[in-house]
DNA sequence: CACGTTCCATACTGTCCGGTATGGTAAATG
DNA sequence: CATTTACCATACCGGACAGTATGGAACGTG
């Protein structure tokens, strides 16, 4: 008996990801995600259960990306302040030029108001994601190249910026620039000294 | 021959925006919508040739109300820095007290990444927002109450940060308190004064 | 009063699409 | 080789819902 079901399952959930991501989570039907696996609607269910589910694992697949890009921009430096500014560049990269990103993180976020679990997934993604930027922000402070007094709440307006600023780029595509995207990072960077003054 | 076309227009308007503010657009049927305003879909059909025209409709009463709303705060006070002020507390409350607003706009944000008109008439929206804040901004600074070199690129970030606030209070009700708006609004004005140093 | 216009209701159609029922084929197993 | 299991295809069902067809009541107008 053959056993490549595995395989079969995340290629679904890519190709998911990727028509999702394309058009739009709710005008994609499963007819074209198994089509785009190369197969058809009839084998899906033997791998998923439903659409809810398939959109679990999409999610999941990227969320994954996401934190494996994230590790791998850190791993090219050593210095921590660096080891920030990559991530974020990377962040801010996203945002700016990857509309696949922003359509498929905007639809998520939209239904997560309606549905508890898909909003418990990306819950605990953005948690993942602030730790990991507290975390570097904590470690530059240690090495003397910040002086941040909350990293938490620095952190989390420098995130809601970034979310605001995937927004934006939706709608002026003449921010997607690369000199933009520098001044944007540093932008970030200063909001991160900046906020955490006491109120 | 009875006029009263206007009245039931604006009133099915009123009740999409509600029921697509409460359990978002694409779940809300016309049926719903016509049984809000007290008729039924076959004359829903005499008013609107159609369910985008109807979100038309529901966006401009949302921007309508938005800007009404503004001017009230700043009607409120003479001193331009309170204006400023004043405008930015009831964004800031929105984001964090109001969820239907967080809904509709979520949603019509989503729509709008796949349809032109929906894009066109949020960034024509947007930009009403923005010219507001740069406006309260300069005048602001022509009072030497702050000090911003180019309003209109603080303003942009400012408004950046007031969206992606909006998405974390989605999600975490506990920063949705008096306190923290007041926290919020603070921050927001020191990012205002902040971000437009020289690159 | 006849007639057109406005506004509304009822009942229907057509389509899209998630989900299911069912059967087939290839490989592993005893 | 018979049988089971893994994996896939075809064909179908049924509900939801946008949009339409049609008729009727109220009111203004000639």
């Amino acid at each position: 008996m053959p056993v490549c079901a595995p395989q079969m399952r995340s290629k679904l959930a890519r190709c998911a990801y990727k028509l999702f991501a394309k058009k739009g989570i709710r005008s994609v039907n499963l007819d074209e995600v198994a089509a785009a696996a190369g197969v058809t609607k009839g084998s899906f269910y033997w791998h998923y259960k439903s659409k809810k589910e398939l959109l679990h694992a999409a999610c999941a697949y990227y969320y994954r990306r996401w934190r494996q890009r994230a590790r791998t921009e850190i791993a090219r430096d050593d210095d921590p302040l660096k080891q920030l500014e990559r991530v974020l560049r990377f962040s801010v990269q996203s945002c700016l030029f990857d509309r696949e990103s922003r359509v498929f993180t905007t639809e998520v976020f939209a239904l997560s108001l309606q549905d508890k679990e898909i909003r418990a997934g990306w819950a605990q993604f953005y948690d993942t994601v602030r730790e990991l930027f507290v975390g570097l922000v904590q470690a530059a402070c240690d090495n003397d190249q910040l002086q941040v007094v909350d990293p938490r709440r620095a952190v989390d307006w420098m995130l809601a910026t970034i979310e605001g600023i995937k927004q934006r780029a939706a709608f002026e595509p003449e921010i997607c620039t690369p000199d933009q995207r520098e001044a944007t990072v540093q932008g970030l960077l200063r909001i991160v000294g900046l906020i955490d003054a006491p109120t």
